[in-house]
DNA sequence: CGGACAACCTGGCGGC
DNA sequence: TGCCGCCAGGTTGTCC
Protein backbone atom coordinates (compact mmCIF):
# COMPACT_ATOMS: atom_id res chain seq x y z
CA UNK A 1 0.00 0.00 0.00
CA UNK A 2 3.43 2.28 -0.38
CA UNK A 3 1.47 5.38 -2.28
CA UNK A 4 2.42 8.65 -2.54
CA UNK A 5 2.17 9.52 1.32
CA UNK A 6 3.94 6.68 2.24
CA UNK A 7 6.75 7.08 -0.50
CA UNK A 8 6.94 10.36 0.76
CA UNK A 9 7.26 10.27 4.00
CA UNK A 10 10.14 7.33 3.14
CA UNK A 11 12.11 9.16 1.43
CA UNK A 12 11.71 12.75 4.22
CA UNK A 13 12.35 10.07 6.99
CA UNK A 14 16.31 8.33 5.26
CA UNK A 15 16.86 11.68 3.19
CA UNK A 16 19.09 13.19 6.46
CA UNK A 17 20.96 10.40 7.22
CA UNK A 18 21.50 9.41 3.51
CA UNK A 19 22.69 12.76 2.14
CA UNK A 20 26.37 13.03 1.16
CA UNK A 21 27.29 10.14 2.70
CA UNK A 22 29.29 7.26 0.70
CA UNK A 23 27.60 3.58 0.05
CA UNK A 24 30.62 1.73 1.28
CA UNK A 25 29.09 -2.12 0.63
CA UNK A 26 26.10 -3.65 -0.30
CA UNK A 27 24.25 -6.83 0.56
CA UNK A 28 21.67 -8.59 -1.01
CA UNK A 29 19.71 -12.21 -1.18
CA UNK A 30 16.66 -11.76 -2.93
CA UNK A 31 18.56 -10.90 -6.68
CA UNK A 32 15.08 -11.69 -8.23
CA UNK A 33 14.51 -8.07 -6.55
CA UNK A 34 16.99 -6.59 -8.59
CA UNK A 35 15.42 -5.25 -12.23
CA UNK A 36 18.80 -4.45 -13.41
CA UNK A 37 21.39 -4.71 -13.46
CA UNK A 38 22.99 -8.09 -12.68
CA UNK A 39 24.07 -8.33 -8.16
CA UNK A 40 27.59 -8.28 -9.56
CA UNK A 41 27.75 -5.21 -11.47
CA UNK A 42 25.11 -3.54 -8.75
CA UNK A 43 27.45 -3.86 -5.92
CA UNK A 44 30.40 -2.90 -7.66
CA UNK A 45 28.84 0.10 -9.18
CA UNK A 46 27.37 1.24 -5.75
CA UNK A 47 30.60 1.17 -3.86
CA UNK A 48 32.25 4.15 -3.34
CA UNK A 49 29.40 6.33 -4.76
CA UNK A 50 28.19 9.30 -2.97
CA UNK A 51 24.17 9.93 -2.33
CA UNK A 52 23.78 13.55 -3.86
CA UNK A 53 19.96 13.66 -3.46
CA UNK A 54 16.79 11.33 -2.50
CA UNK A 55 13.80 12.36 -3.73
CA UNK A 56 10.74 10.35 -5.06
CA UNK A 57 8.67 10.53 -8.65
CA UNK A 58 5.35 8.59 -8.17
CA UNK A 59 5.65 5.50 -5.65
CA UNK A 60 9.59 5.41 -7.03
CA UNK A 61 12.01 6.59 -4.51
CA UNK A 62 15.67 7.78 -6.50
CA UNK A 63 18.69 8.04 -5.12
CA UNK A 64 21.01 10.16 -6.92
CA UNK A 65 24.73 8.90 -6.88
CA UNK A 66 27.42 10.46 -8.35
CA UNK A 67 27.62 8.43 -11.14
CA UNK A 68 24.01 6.41 -11.05
CA UNK A 69 20.83 6.64 -9.39
CA UNK A 70 19.05 3.83 -7.45
CA UNK A 71 15.51 3.35 -7.43
CA UNK A 72 12.93 1.60 -5.26
CA UNK A 73 9.65 0.75 -5.81
CA UNK A 74 8.02 -0.37 -2.52
CA UNK A 75 5.30 -1.88 -3.87
CA UNK A 76 2.62 -3.61 -1.76
CA UNK A 77 4.95 -4.61 1.50
CA UNK A 78 7.98 -2.75 0.77
CA UNK A 79 9.55 -1.01 4.07
CA UNK A 80 13.06 1.05 4.16
CA UNK A 81 14.41 1.22 7.61
CA UNK A 82 17.97 3.73 8.23
CA UNK A 83 19.76 2.08 11.56
CA UNK A 84 22.90 1.45 12.91
CA UNK A 85 24.88 -0.89 11.18
CA UNK A 86 24.97 -2.97 13.87
CA UNK A 87 21.80 -2.49 15.08
CA UNK A 88 19.19 -6.00 15.62
CA UNK A 89 16.36 -3.46 15.47
CA UNK A 90 14.00 -3.88 12.05
CA UNK A 91 16.43 -6.84 10.99
CA UNK A 92 13.67 -8.95 10.28
CA UNK A 93 13.71 -12.02 7.96
CA UNK A 94 12.10 -9.85 5.05
CA UNK A 95 15.28 -7.35 5.00
CA UNK A 96 16.67 -8.22 1.43
CA UNK A 97 18.83 -5.63 0.40
CA UNK A 98 21.35 -3.92 3.03
CA UNK A 99 23.57 -0.55 1.92
CA UNK A 100 26.56 0.60 3.96
CA UNK A 101 27.17 3.74 4.78
CA UNK A 102 30.41 5.53 5.39
CA UNK A 103 28.66 7.23 8.38
CA UNK A 104 27.75 3.89 10.71
CA UNK A 105 24.11 3.32 9.53
CA UNK A 106 22.69 0.82 7.15
CA UNK A 107 19.93 1.51 4.87
CA UNK A 108 17.85 -1.66 4.82
CA UNK A 109 14.85 -2.49 1.88
CA UNK A 110 12.50 -4.90 3.73
CA UNK A 111 10.05 -6.84 1.76
CA UNK A 112 7.69 -9.24 3.04
CA UNK A 113 5.85 -10.30 -0.32
CA UNK A 114 8.88 -10.15 -3.10
CA UNK A 115 7.10 -7.47 -4.93
CA UNK A 116 9.07 -4.63 -4.56
CA UNK A 117 12.15 -3.90 -6.86
CA UNK A 118 15.35 -2.21 -7.35
CA UNK A 119 16.87 -0.62 -10.70
CA UNK A 120 20.48 0.71 -10.74
CA UNK A 121 20.37 3.23 -13.79
CA UNK A 122 22.08 5.84 -15.59
CA UNK A 123 19.43 8.22 -15.64
CA UNK A 124 15.88 7.50 -13.99
CA UNK A 125 13.77 8.48 -16.80
CA UNK A 126 14.78 4.86 -18.27
CA UNK A 127 12.28 3.39 -15.32
CA UNK A 128 9.81 6.59 -14.77
CA UNK A 129 9.23 7.79 -18.49
CA UNK A 130 5.70 6.72 -18.66
CA UNK A 131 4.63 8.38 -15.67
CA UNK A 132 1.86 10.76 -16.16
CA UNK A 133 1.84 13.76 -14.00
CA UNK A 134 2.72 14.23 -10.04
CA UNK A 135 -0.40 15.35 -8.78
CA UNK A 136 1.02 17.51 -5.88
CA UNK A 137 3.44 19.72 -8.61
CA UNK A 138 2.09 23.04 -9.44
CA UNK A 139 2.27 21.90 -12.98
CA UNK A 140 -0.81 19.64 -12.50
CA UNK A 141 -3.43 22.71 -13.22
CA UNK A 142 -6.93 21.80 -13.44
CA UNK A 143 -6.27 22.63 -16.87
CA UNK A 144 -4.30 19.96 -16.93
CA UNK A 145 -6.65 17.73 -15.41
CA UNK A 146 -9.71 18.64 -17.59
CA UNK A 147 -7.50 17.71 -20.99
CA UNK A 148 -6.43 14.75 -19.41
CA UNK A 149 -10.08 13.37 -18.41
CA UNK A 150 -11.17 14.50 -21.73
CA UNK A 151 -9.99 11.83 -23.99
CA UNK A 152 -11.44 8.85 -21.54
CA UNK A 153 -13.81 6.82 -21.31
CA UNK A 154 -13.04 4.36 -19.17
CA UNK A 155 -14.18 3.79 -14.99
CA UNK A 156 -13.00 7.06 -13.36
CA UNK A 157 -11.83 4.75 -10.25
CA UNK A 158 -8.81 2.37 -12.78
CA UNK A 159 -8.11 5.82 -14.26
CA UNK A 160 -7.01 6.87 -11.51
CA UNK A 161 -4.65 4.09 -10.68
CA UNK A 162 -3.30 3.94 -13.76
CA UNK A 163 0.10 5.94 -13.45
CA UNK A 164 0.78 7.08 -16.72
CA UNK A 165 -2.52 9.48 -16.52
CA UNK A 166 -1.89 10.71 -12.62
CA UNK A 167 1.19 9.28 -10.85
CA UNK A 168 0.72 8.30 -7.15
CA UNK A 169 -2.59 7.20 -6.52
CA UNK A 170 -3.09 3.89 -4.97
CA UNK A 171 -6.14 2.13 -3.98
CA UNK A 172 -6.57 3.76 -0.25
CA UNK A 173 -6.18 7.56 -1.98
CA UNK A 174 -7.95 6.81 -4.74
CA UNK A 175 -10.80 5.94 -3.02
CA UNK A 176 -10.67 8.88 -0.59
CA UNK A 177 -10.37 10.84 -3.29
CA UNK A 178 -13.70 10.15 -4.78
CA UNK A 179 -15.28 10.07 -1.77
CA UNK A 180 -13.79 13.70 -1.28
CA UNK A 181 -15.33 14.82 -4.64
CA UNK A 182 -18.91 13.00 -4.13
CA UNK A 183 -17.88 10.68 -7.46
CA UNK A 184 -19.45 7.15 -7.68
CA UNK A 185 -16.18 5.04 -8.69
CA UNK A 186 -17.65 3.56 -11.05
CA UNK A 187 -18.53 5.99 -13.29
CA UNK A 188 -17.26 7.07 -16.93
CA UNK A 189 -14.79 9.89 -16.73
CA UNK A 190 -16.61 10.58 -20.11
CA UNK A 191 -19.69 12.08 -17.65
CA UNK A 192 -17.89 13.98 -15.54
CA UNK A 193 -19.31 17.18 -14.32
CA UNK A 194 -17.00 20.78 -14.86
CA UNK A 195 -18.14 21.19 -11.05
CA UNK A 196 -17.45 17.10 -10.31
CA UNK A 197 -13.82 17.60 -12.28
CA UNK A 198 -13.29 20.27 -10.09
CA UNK A 199 -13.80 18.28 -6.57
CA UNK A 200 -11.83 15.83 -8.15
CA UNK A 201 -9.08 17.65 -8.88
CA UNK A 202 -9.09 18.98 -5.03
CA UNK A 203 -10.27 15.96 -3.78
CA UNK A 204 -7.06 13.99 -5.40
CA UNK A 205 -4.48 17.00 -4.02
CA UNK A 206 -6.37 17.37 -0.62
CA UNK A 207 -6.26 13.41 0.01
CA UNK A 208 -2.47 13.33 -0.70
CA UNK A 209 -1.49 16.05 0.74
CA UNK A 210 -3.44 15.20 4.26
CA UNK A 211 -2.07 11.78 3.74
CA UNK A 212 1.57 13.31 4.38
CA UNK A 213 0.98 15.32 7.09
CA UNK A 214 -0.02 12.66 8.70
CA UNK A 215 3.13 10.48 7.43
CA UNK A 216 1.02 8.21 5.92
CA UNK A 217 -1.71 5.33 5.87
CA UNK A 218 -0.24 1.95 8.03
CA UNK A 219 -3.08 0.23 7.66
CA UNK A 220 -1.29 -2.53 7.99
CA UNK A 221 1.91 -3.42 6.57
CA UNK A 222 3.67 0.00 5.94
CA UNK A 223 5.97 1.12 8.18
CA UNK A 224 7.90 4.91 8.66
CA UNK A 225 11.89 4.43 8.25
CA UNK A 226 12.29 4.73 11.90
CA UNK A 227 9.40 1.78 12.28
CA UNK A 228 6.55 3.48 13.80
CA UNK A 229 3.84 3.64 12.23
CA UNK A 230 1.97 6.22 9.78
CA UNK A 231 -1.47 8.42 11.13
CA UNK A 232 -3.32 8.82 8.12
CA UNK A 233 -5.52 5.70 8.62
CA UNK A 234 -6.89 7.70 11.09
CA UNK A 235 -8.10 9.56 8.81
CA UNK A 236 -9.55 7.66 6.28
CA UNK A 237 -13.16 8.02 5.35
CA UNK A 238 -13.97 5.48 2.53
CA UNK A 239 -11.05 2.70 2.83
CA UNK A 240 -11.58 0.02 5.05
CA UNK A 241 -14.53 1.61 6.68
CA UNK A 242 -17.09 -0.96 4.89
CA UNK A 243 -20.35 -0.94 7.18
CA UNK A 244 -19.27 1.91 8.79
CA UNK A 245 -21.41 5.15 9.04
CA UNK A 246 -20.40 7.65 6.53
CA UNK A 247 -18.45 10.51 8.47
CA UNK A 248 -19.35 12.76 5.66
CA UNK A 249 -23.13 12.48 5.26
CA UNK A 250 -24.10 10.22 8.38
CA UNK A 251 -26.89 9.10 6.66
CA UNK A 252 -25.60 5.76 5.18
CA UNK A 253 -23.32 3.12 5.97
CA UNK A 254 -19.88 2.61 3.37
CA UNK A 255 -20.08 -0.22 1.15
CA UNK A 256 -17.55 -1.99 -0.50
CA UNK A 257 -17.60 -3.38 -4.02
CA UNK A 258 -15.22 -4.85 -6.59
CA UNK A 259 -14.23 -2.53 -10.10
CA UNK A 260 -11.59 -3.38 -12.39
CA UNK A 261 -10.55 -6.13 -9.92
CA UNK A 262 -9.89 -3.87 -6.64
CA UNK A 263 -11.93 -3.38 -3.86
CA UNK A 264 -13.46 -0.30 -3.55
CA UNK A 265 -15.12 1.79 -0.83
CA UNK A 266 -17.51 4.42 -1.32
CA UNK A 267 -20.96 5.61 0.36
CA UNK A 268 -23.96 5.45 -1.48
CA UNK A 269 -25.25 8.47 -0.46
CA UNK A 270 -22.49 10.79 -0.50
CA UNK A 271 -21.80 9.03 -3.98
CA UNK A 272 -24.51 8.60 -6.67
CA UNK A 273 -23.99 6.50 -9.68
CA UNK A 274 -26.25 8.81 -11.01
CA UNK A 275 -25.12 11.73 -10.13
CA UNK A 276 -24.75 14.35 -12.65
CA UNK A 277 -24.04 17.85 -11.96
CA UNK A 278 -25.02 19.18 -8.69
C1' DC B 1 -8.33 2.33 -25.98
C1' DG B 2 -10.56 -0.50 -22.51
C1' DG B 3 -11.56 -4.47 -19.94
C1' DA B 4 -10.58 -9.00 -18.04
C1' DC B 5 -7.38 -11.78 -16.06
C1' DA B 6 -3.04 -14.07 -14.71
C1' DA B 7 1.33 -13.58 -12.59
C1' DC B 8 4.47 -12.14 -9.09
C1' DC B 9 4.56 -13.46 -3.43
C1' DT B 10 3.44 -14.43 1.45
C1' DG B 11 1.24 -13.02 5.91
C1' DG B 12 -3.11 -12.79 7.98
C1' DC B 13 -7.53 -14.14 8.70
C1' DG B 14 -12.23 -16.31 8.21
C1' DG B 15 -14.32 -20.62 8.16
C1' DC B 16 -14.72 -25.17 9.52
C1' DT C 1 -6.04 -25.84 18.04
C1' DG C 2 -5.08 -26.71 13.33
C1' DC C 3 -5.61 -26.75 8.59
C1' DC C 4 -7.41 -24.86 4.12
C1' DG C 5 -8.11 -21.53 1.10
C1' DC C 6 -8.87 -16.98 0.09
C1' DC C 7 -7.76 -12.05 0.30
C1' DA C 8 -4.76 -8.06 0.14
C1' DG C 9 -3.03 -4.66 -3.78
C1' DG C 10 1.21 -2.22 -7.42
C1' DT C 11 2.46 -3.24 -11.77
C1' DT C 12 3.23 -5.64 -16.07
C1' DG C 13 1.99 -8.48 -19.66
C1' DT C 14 -1.32 -11.03 -22.47
C1' DC C 15 -5.47 -11.58 -24.89
C1' DC C 16 -9.84 -10.18 -26.79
Amino acid sequence: MPELPEVETTVRGIRPALLNHRIVDVWLDWPQGLATPDPEVFQARLKGQRIREVTRRAKYIIVTLEADSLLIHLKMTGRLYVVPDDSQQYADQWVHFRFQLDNGYQLRFSDSRKFGRVYLVDDPAIVTADLGPEPLDPAFTLEAFQRRLARRKGKIKPLLLNQSFVAGIGNIYADEALHLAGIHPIRSASTLSEDEIVALWQGIQSVLADGIAREGASVNWYRKPDGTKGQAQNGLRAYGQTGRLCQTCQQAAIEKIVIGQRGTHFCPNCQRETHYGR
